[in-house]
DNA sequence: ATGGTCGACTTTCGA
């Protein structure tokens, strides 16, 4: 079976749910999964998601920040929500796909704040030790499990090649692209052999940006964009992947997100 | 020119 898989950081699903439906409508993904939902579990929009052709929905809220939510078409067995670092902040969803030996983690991983210090700013301590526990909690058991493949999606706030920024140079200490954030995310992604599917498909020295800054006067002439979303396999699942599409387009939308949706294709077994 | 713009339990904080 094709799988259509998508992330899209929404920054306010209540806000934004028209523009849920313009993306859905146009892109048909089979699963959905949404961050920075803005909004307690009782308030999210079921009714309306439901009425998209997507009935199968796991939210993991949260008042005002953070949260993230996961919808299908297909049915989904809940996997749990993960309190990593024990913020209690809603940054995890894992569903399992009905009939498949999939698992797919949606991930909200903390911005981390201005100053790339954790003596400083304790929000980029808390963001690299977010990434820590997640890389131990994965090396653990976590997909430790080979009965299963596992896909990771989501806002990681982390930028980790050259050219997943505009300025390799300009934005060595600017967070989401210092070093030290970086070595974080690669030993991430070497707790599970996590494969990066985005680049399978683009190569690394082709510039590949989700995220533009609402504050450029002109996001598209600037272009100063980074890529902080990502989709992530185990290995069993590398030879699965169809297609990679960032929906560049989705940025210039009305009353937009600053996150464009990323959409991976499988053929699943 | 160290700015700028968003969204939320909005006059402040997180991104």
């Amino acid at each position: 079976m094709k799988l259509r898989l998508a992330t899209w950081n929404i920054n306010s699903v209540r806000l934004r749910i028209g523009l849920v439906e313009r993306f859905v409508k146009t892109f048909q993904p089979d699963v959905l999964c949404l961050q920075e939902i803005k909004c307690v579990d009782e308030l999210f929009p079921y009714d309306a998601v439901k009425a998209l052709g997507y009935p199968h929905i796991q939210v993991k809220g949260q008042a005002g920040y953070h949260g993230v939510a996961t919808l299908s078409r297909l049915p989904l067995e809940p996997k749990g929500t993960e309190n990593f670092c024990g913020s209690g902040e809603a940054r995890h969803i894992a569903v399992a796909l009905g009939g498949q030996r999939v698992i797919i983690h949606n991930l909200y991983i903390p911005a981390g704040g201005d100053i790339p210090d954790p003596q400083l700013n304790p929000k980029f301590g808390q963001k690299l030790a977010y990434i820590r526990t997640l890389t131990e909690w994965f090396a653990d058991g976590g997909a430790a499990d080979t009965s299963c493949q596992h896909v990771m999606v989501g806002d990681f706030n982390v930028a980790p090649l050259e050219h997943d920024v505009w300025s390799h140079k300009q934005l060595l200490k600017v967070v989401s692209h210092t070093p030290v954030e970086v070595e974080h995310l690669t030993r991430l992604k070497a707790s599970a052999n996590w494969v990066d599917v985005m680049r399978k498909y683009v190569p690394e020295d082709q510039k590949l940006y989700t995220w533009w800054s609402y504050r450029a006067r002109d996001w598209r002439a600037s272009n100063k964009g980074r890529r902080l979303d990502h989709i992530w396999t185990t290995p069993g699942l590398e030879g699965a992947a169809r297609s990679v599409t960032v929906v560049e387009e989705a940025r210039g939308w009305e009353q937009p997100s600053d996150h464009v949706p990323v959409i991976a294709e499988f053929e699943l077994n």
